[in-house]
DNA sequence: CGTCCCATGCTAAATTTTTAGCATACTGCT
DNA sequence: AGCAGTATGCTAAAAATTTAGCATGGGACG
């Protein structure tokens, strides 16, 4: 399988894609539902047919339908795409892509998760002496 | 001009776009030759004109040349796909995402820069109170 | 000033994506 | 067992993408 997929996958693939790492999992309904722009029910479904010849998609049976989800778990996408979005926007800095994450939504961050992050920071510090 | 480009754009479209960003400005040529999977130098040419008539890219001529780059001003697309990846691979918690990119390239985050962040940290929890 | 080089504009064709719809199978209920 | 509802498998066609190649124009330099 590819080493980057978002860059190699179409329109279609990369939202469906997109939307099944945000669910965990869901039924071809479930996402055609979830789905900007939606196309019909069949064309998700032969989307996500495609999807697992590619290998990026998984299903298992669940009772009379069928559930999909990432083949590859979200822990490593998350990490590649947080690679690409990093070198992409940020020149490859993490500190510039953290700094923004903060001043996007410091606002929304609760005191409690400022702590752990502060925590991890100084962590971060302690280590890299 | 669409909400959210990325999601609209084509793969190869995709693929010149996040190479503009990372760049900021490049000649055609440029552009072709930053390219994985290599296309031909027309096929690249063309897709510029694309992206340029959707509105994603301007260009300048420069000399005998044209230079492109982003329509959008990159701390705009910045911000636009960072609340894509918080929404899609985080639920949408930022402290989430702060917390697996300082796992991920905390070695190699230099001290000044964890301080800096401790300090927007430390602002952040004033100002939230 | 002519010529070479490299750039662009454009069009048309190949390939890939995306879509719709039909045929078939399975579940749950009566 | 029979029926209704819903799921899947598949194929073929429509639409979008990606590509190549030719025609044209301008600048640099001998």
């Amino acid at each position: 399988m590819s080493r980057k997929p978002h860059l190699s996958l179409s329109r279609r693939e990369r939202q469906i894609l997109d939307l099944l790492y945000r669910r965990g999992r869901a039924t071809a309904a479930g996402v055609h539902e979830g789905l900007p722009e939606a196309p019909s029910y069949s064309a998700v479904r032969a989307l996500l047919r495609i999807l697992e010849e590619k290998g990026h998609v998984r299903h298992e049976a669940e009772g009379p339908r069928y559930v999909y989800r990432p083949a590859v778990p979200r822990d490593r996408a998350r990490r590649s795409a947080l690679a690409h979005l990093v070198e992409t926007f940020f020149n490859g800095s993490a500190e510039q892509a953290v700094a923004a994450l903060l001043d996007t939504s410091a606002g929304r961050l609760r005191p409690e998760e400022l702590d752990k992050l502060a925590e991890r920071i100084e962590k971060a510090r302690r280590e890299g002496r």
